[in-house]
Formats: C-alpha cells, structure tokens, sequence
DNA sequence: GTAATTGCAAACGGTTTGCGATCTC
DNA sequence: GAGATCGCAAACCGTTTGCAATTAC
C-alpha cells in the first residue's frame, strides 16, 4: 500500500510549484532545504513511484538528464541548444498522427513525444 | 586536420550497411570481428568525430543507451516497449512545425524530435 | 505489527578522458 | 615531423540497489 511520507510530499509540493522541469539533483537539492538529511536514492525512489502511479512525468528524447514535471495534458517541449532550459509549449500533441502510424505499419501506437530545439528568446541575443 | 583510419572506416562501413540502429556496444562488438584489439573509447571517440561532421545521427531516447544510424534525410522513429528495437518509419518529418513554433514563441527553432511508443509487430503476438 | 519507506554507501552501466605509444598525412 | 588517433585503464556521473533502521497505517 503506498504511504504519505513527507519526503514524497515535500517532492510533490516542489513539482506541483514550478514551471522548470527540474532535474532529480535540482529536486535534490531544492527538498533539501526543508529536510536536510534527505537522500538522492530517496529522490530518486520517490520519483519512480510517482511516475507509476502517473502523478508525474518524465521528459526527455535526447538522452541528456532525465527531467521531471507535474502530469498534465499532452504537450510538446522546446530545449534551448544553448542554455539547455526546457520551455512548455502550448501546441497540443497531434492525436491523430498515432493512429496513421499504426494504420500504415501494423504495429500498436501508445504514444509519442516531440521536442523541438532551437535558441530560446534571451539565448538569442548573446 | 581528420584521418582516414581502419577503425574509423569500420565503423562507418557497418553503419552504412545496416538498418538497425545498433547501440555503441553492438558496434564494438560487430567491429571487433575485423579489428579485434579494438577499444571502446575508440568508438565513441569515432561516434563523436563522426556525428560533428554530420555523417551519422545519434537518436538519444531518456534512460536508454544512444543508438546510431547513418546520415539521411530526417525522418522518426518507433521504439518498441517490449524488445526495445528502433524502427525507422516512412513519414517525413514536419518541417512546417517548425516554423508555426518559431512564430508563435519568437524562439529559433532548428529542429524536433518525434519518436513513437508502443508494440511492434512481433511482439504483439506474445 | 507489518510492510512501505528511509538514509547511507556501495555498486552499476554507459560514456568520457588522461596517458604515452602509434599512425596518417 | 606534427598532430590526429590509438589502446588501455581509470575516472565520471546519473541512477539504482542492498541493508538495517525507521515510519505510516
């Protein structure tokens, strides 16, 4: 049975405040300023579990750290090339592009995720 | 200035001979039938040196190990959640995305990524 | 009470890097 | 001969895991 432990809220609570797609070392460090004497392995372990249980997720394609964000509807991303950041877009995942790729390949389609990059806005000016 | 090695030729070769995405180890391994004293630190050196000069593309999906294939006109990938196997597939990239996100969030937008989840075809049946 | 969760530290796996030797141009 | 590349082994870094102690229910 899953508990309510005050490491995977003090988590949950950071996820649920931010727009950043912080890394479990950012998470790591953030959580720690209200329980110092947290672990990474507890980082880490609580974010498996939240991600199963599909409160969370992960966010990533190119192999780089992974990122972690509050489950929210499907969207897309941006990664800045130059400062790495992670930037939410608005543009709403192309639901129908799954069903093409099955119909036309035969293989089942669950999903697919899309990350565009690029320079963002103040990366631009440097 | 860059060389012309047998190691790197090796690699080269057997990436333009297949279809399957091999990971950095199954090229180390498949390379060493010809040039057994081979390194791995040779390779990714080679997989680098290779990639800066746009011969070969590396698909980076979260988690996972960095797949590579040769060069081609851009195009998306399946990944099959069961076995793990990379696909190619037909449809052509949408490069007027691109755009439509460019214009809408004033960022440069070079590229995207798109991969798709789900079962192939053989393991559908299992 | 018991099973989930924790902190700690060690292990893991893919990848990178420092080195002196070797090879390509 | 200069500089790129090599093989080797150690280092790196994000992540996972084993364990005994603690905690939530």
């Amino acid at each position: 049975m899953r508990r309510d432990t005050k490491q995977r809220e003090a988590i949950l609570k950071l996820l649920n405040n931010t727009r950043s797609h912080p890394t479990a070392d950012q998470i790591y460090d953030e959580v720690r300023a209200d329980i110092p004497n947290i672990s990474k392995g507890t980082v880490y372990r609580n974010l498996q579990v939240l991600e199963n249980d599909g409160a969370i997720t992960v966010i990533g394609i190119n192999g780089a750290q992974s990122r972690y964000e509050i489950k929210q509807n499907s969207h897309y991303h941006f990664r800045c090339e130059k400062c790495g950041g992670v930037i939410d877009l608005d543009e709403p995942a192309d639901k129908g592009i799954d069903k093409k790729i099955a119909t036309r390949t035969g293989f089942t389609v669950s999903h697919h995720r899309t990350e565009f990059y690029g320079l963002c806005k103040d990366c631009q000016q440097k």
